[in-house]
DNA sequence: CCAATTAAGACCAAATAGGTCTCCTATTAG
DNA sequence: CTAATAGGAGACCTATTTGGTCTTAATTGG
């Protein structure tokens, strides 16, 4: 299958959806929520993950809220797959044993983690919220 | 995570073995079992989608076994991941109902899609058996 | 002090993947 | 022709991962 998960494409939405409004305004969970049409506690969940990740800034307290933590050109799509889902990586074949011992291919799945990655850096989060 | 399965791996694994011998050698499963060091009957799984994928070739009967359909270098990981795992899409963002309502980000992704796929098929078999 | 809102993490249920087993079919050696 | 060998197909169980919910604590504005 070869594909993010479902909390990721979560943060794609949300996270267009920000980028398409004021920079400097805050969303919180709720409305996010209401406007995506996701169950709150799973937007909550995906908010919390990508402010862990340095994608979002918060404001705790009532009127608080969420908004990006830098501008949307500045946000990638491997730095937003990153922050859910860890470090890119095709294969674990470097931690394997299996592979260390017979399969002399971890230097070509390198190559291939470094053209993924590429295409995925090249991606802004502004690119994607202005491409309609 | 966006990583490819453990049967994959083995596929992977089972394939750079046989490319890096006699093209035309006819190997069954049981040997390839005890020279990689993966049970039989997952060996056995492995060969058997590889073969339904078009990939390999197999022979029945006693002296039967499996090889190459192809020539190493006209196979490509592509071709073998999407033998596996069926084919490779980043996201189903496109049959979802929420990303048709609320994120304008689908075109986006299949420029990612794109460029994974470029990098994957680029890179053959022969390739990944040949570098050491 | 109180209400609103995020933070953190425990928790459960459903889906997926990994692996094993059983039975069936085909081919070849003798 | 028969028996042994090897692949073909698929059911099946288990473990892991994922998706989603809930509860409690911490923070801040009024």
């Amino acid at each position: 299958m070869l594909r993010i998960t479902k909390i990721t494409d979560y943060g794609f939405i949300l996270l267009g959806y920000m980028a398409r409004q004021d920079q400097d305004e805050l969303h919180n969970a709720k409305d996010l929520a209401a406007a995506i049409g996701i169950p709150l506690p799973t937007v909550s969940k995906v908010l919390k993950i990508l402010t862990q990740g340095g994608i979002l800034q918060s404001h705790q307290g009532s009127k608080g809220g969420y908004s990006l933590s830098k501008d949307a050109s500045e946000i990638t799509a491997a730095q937003i797959i990153e922050a859910v889902e860890g470090p890119v990586a095709i294969t674990d074949c470097s931690s394997a044993e299996g592979c260390e011992r017979n399969c002399p291919i971890s230097p070509s799945w390198q190559r291939v983690n470094a053209a993924v990655l590429g295409a995925l850096q090249g991606l802004s989060l502004a690119d994607m919220a202005g491409g309609a």
